[in-house]
DNA sequence: ATATTTTTTTAGACTAATCTAAATATTATC
DNA sequence: GATAATATTTAGATTAGTCTAAAAAAATAT
């Protein structure tokens, strides 16, 4: 069993670590928690004397496949909650975050199955991001962000990489929302600015790190 | 803002005081919670100092005013969620309370009104007992126990005291749940055990300890 | 290739919640 | 009302998670 904190570790690892292929740094762990280096070293020992990250003095830490599972577990968790969240108590998506980031660390497997189950076994969160099952496997995609897509090309948005209530807040009011079309009209070659047009309808300027965080296929 | 750990606290205390009336021993305390005494006392200080309780050295706490209204806020969220998992998720009456007792501590004032609304703002939980409002007040009910009812007289289930999984099962297999009507036969003086009719079909004995948790109106 | 900067680890300390054992207060008993 | 029994508090220690400051290792720059 992992205490809350553990569970964190783990989760923000994984995702630093791209679901766990590359190695993390300590300072890249300690910056993404709001901890200090110290405490960041103190618990990847301990993860690591769990089997869960594998540790090398001086050289970061490389999440294990023990470790990969109790990370999926805890993401399945957090997308089915804000899945209930949002589909079932009408939250906004900008309202989901940090309510699940409490409820994922609740313990039962009959509630997370039971929760499944009634929400008729969802395979993507409100922000497009696939819900792992029960064995931890995620279905694979070919999705690419809004900034790595060609000149003239049209898609569709799937899911997007940031989920503070900022960035939400924003996309609802440019009408950028998940199933939207968009497609590239121009691009600033300079700073990675995008000029793209909406469903047909609106256009406007999007900046490199909002395209980088709008995943489309 | 209380630690879970303050909470649980707060909550046993007002159980024991029979919802805030009566003192309460630090030794009643550590008996409900299993913990040392040493550890009550230090919790109770700290728990009088945040004007929770009123604490005179050996003498016990007593809970404030402040303090009820916390201990029904959690009350409140613990019953709205055991109604969700028996309404919603088809958990059955014995399966919630451990569940619900993780649950009561996510902190979304949000959540709470709209899990109350999408439950169709219910007034008892599974197990009969009332849920407190959003304001704390509690609706008076004339219950009385199994155990208070007069001979040959008849009565409708309407709760039950203990919430454990192995009651409540027991309850289960004599047929006794909410809803049911029951007519006491026969009453055995020397130690209180009753003879009791369910349903106008059948008749079972039970002891003083179980009439004394089925509550009837 | 040496010196400087940056990163990481260690050392030592703090808080919350817990414990056991000892001390002290209250209650019960004779 | 003195003494025995019980209840409560204090003292001192432990664990998890955190911190700052100092030491050590690794990376970078001159």
């Amino acid at each position: 069993m992992l205490s809350p904190t553990e569970e964190n570790y783990i989760k923000s690892i994984f995702h630093l670590s791209e679901d766990g292929q590359k190695e993390v740094s300590t300072n890249t762990i300690s910056d993404e928690m709001n901890t200090s280096a110290a405490s960041v070293t103190d618990m990847i020992k301990k993860l690591a004397l769990k089997k869960l990250l594998d540790y090398r003095k001086y050289k970061g830490v490389k999440i294990t496949k023990k470790g990969k599972l109790e990370a999926l577990r805890l993401i399945r968790k957090h997308r089915l909650w804000e899945t209930f969240l949002v589909r079932k108590l009408n939250f906004s998506w900008d309202q989901v975050h940090d309510v699940a980031e409490q409820l994922e660390h609740i313990n039962s497997p009959l509630l997370v199955s039971r929760l499944d189950e009634f929400l008729g076994f969802p395979t993507v969160d409100p922000h497009g991001d696939p819900i792992p099952g029960n064995d931890g496997k995620l279905p694979v995609t070919n999705r690419k962000s809004l900034a790595e897509m060609e000149l003239c090309t049209m898609g569709t948005v799937v899911a997007v990489k940031d989920s503070s209530s900022l960035f939400l807040k924003y996309l609802d009011k440019i009408g950028a929302v998940i199933g939207s079309k968009i497609e590239v009209l121009d691009r600033v070659d300079y700073d990675g600015s995008l000029e793209i047009e909406i469903d047909k309808k609106s256009r406007v300027f999007v900046s490199r790190d909002v395209a980088d965080n709008i995943m489309m296929v």
